[in-house]
DNA sequence: ATCTATTGATAAGT
DNA sequence: TACTTATCAATAGAT
């Protein structure tokens, strides 16, 4: 934007996020609204501080309509293919990790990229392949510093009166850790199984109450405030 | 805009509606990513256009957790008539996989921001390496199938007049890398829909012969297309 | 909060 | 649908 181009990452400066949140938020919110008249469209947006305030929008002026109807769609093009199976079972909790992978996985994919990885080339796919393998190195080194720098405050704490302790290299730790990963999908397995008869009936349970949770009044706080001047209709 | 200010009011031709709610609509999703990422908060955009599609973000990378939140504050906002209704009842392990999710998420952000692993402590590193060389296993698979189907085709071309060649089958080129490692979405997504599908069918009895569940589906396609030199940051 | 130099978004045209 | 270009709009940094 001005004085200068923007990086797009966190801001760490908490003076100058909170300026640069209220800003955006601003224009976001107005973007919303212009869509939503140009086009016709039913938008709905929330925003939530990293100190949990909450900012919303709804074009159609109630959020709780739209969340339903998010619910509905999203219910059929997402439980198509599991519906297949066995519909009701599965509680949304897990539903809610299975996608929130998925978008991960998008992510990643999408860093390298306008493909997915099904689609790429084999030079695309040798490409990332060697950008991960950077990556996992360049993990292991960090891994690597961070042990070590802890095994050194560790002997200088235990000091003179300990001296007899082997002097550890570098190269043993690395043999060390990097046999020492845990697979991503033993966790899951494992902790599945005892999560979800758990989950299931307290979920169940629960959903009625959620869902009737709210009521259809207005929105306490949109923060929807516009310059002054300016030719905006909301 | 663009050649001549634009009048916020519902634009006439179908055509430039269209075209408009494209543009837009990946212009405010976009805004809501940086305003996320420059400004560490969570996100939501659900957008319906007039003809009933649905889009929508979630910068957390799940929507469904973002609208239970919205509909705690608002029921907070709301004032006395609710209570807490879901406290403390979440088993561990979703808890865990919460924090793998967060984890990936971290990498993913410090990937995109482009550099620095140097916050992440050493367990999230361990955990994030895994999930990458999963990936990377990935990756190595869909090399392979494509250099044997490279294979195929090209047999077929020489055809009969070669027929000296000693015959390469699909099968000993997929054998070695199909069967070492899951990929990472296999594993997640498929087996935890036929897991839990099984176990709340059948509750408590037969838990061991779903370890043994090992999918084979694919990853739905990514539907969130980006315009190429894009800087665009998931 | 207000002011501008800049970057960013985008309407029309191709 | 995608790319280009001329303009308008958003906003970072300063005040």
């Amino acid at each position: 934007m001005a004085r200068g181009k923007v990086q797009i990452r966190r801001i760490e400066n908490p003076a100058h996020r909170q300026v640069t949140f209220s800003k955006r938020r601003m224009g976001l919110l107005k973007k919303a609204n212009e869509l939503s008249v140009l086009c016709d469209a039913d938008i709905g947006v929330i925003v939530f501080s990293p100190h949990g305030m909450m900012y919303e929008l709804a074009t159609n002026g109630n959020m709780q309509v739209l969340v339903e109807r998010y619910k509905t769609a999203f219910g059929e093009t997402q439980g198509a293919s599991r519906r297949k199976k066995k519909p009701q079972a599965i509680p949304q909790e897990v539903l809610a990790l299975t996608r929130e992978i998925e978008l991960l996985q998008k992510g990643l994919r999408y860093k390298y990229g306008e493909s997915d990885i099904n689609h790429m080339s084999l030079g695309e796919l040798h490409s990332l392949e060697s950008n991960l393998e950077i990556w996992v190195q360049n993990i292991r080194s960090q891994k690597m510093q961070i042990m070590s720098m802890e095994i050194e405050m560790l002997r200088n704490k235990v000091g003179s009166a300990c001296s007899f302790l082997a002097p550890v290299t570098n190269s043993s730790l690395h043999i060390q850790e990097t046999s020492s990963v845990a697979p991503f999908s033993n966790v899951f397995q494992e902790d599945i199984l005892q999560a979800t008869n758990d989950i299931f009936q307290e979920k169940i349970s629960e959903q009625n109450g959620i869902l009737n949770a709210s009521g259809s009044v207005m929105v306490p706080q949109v923060p929807f405030q516009l310059n002054r001047g300016s030719n905006y209709y909301l």
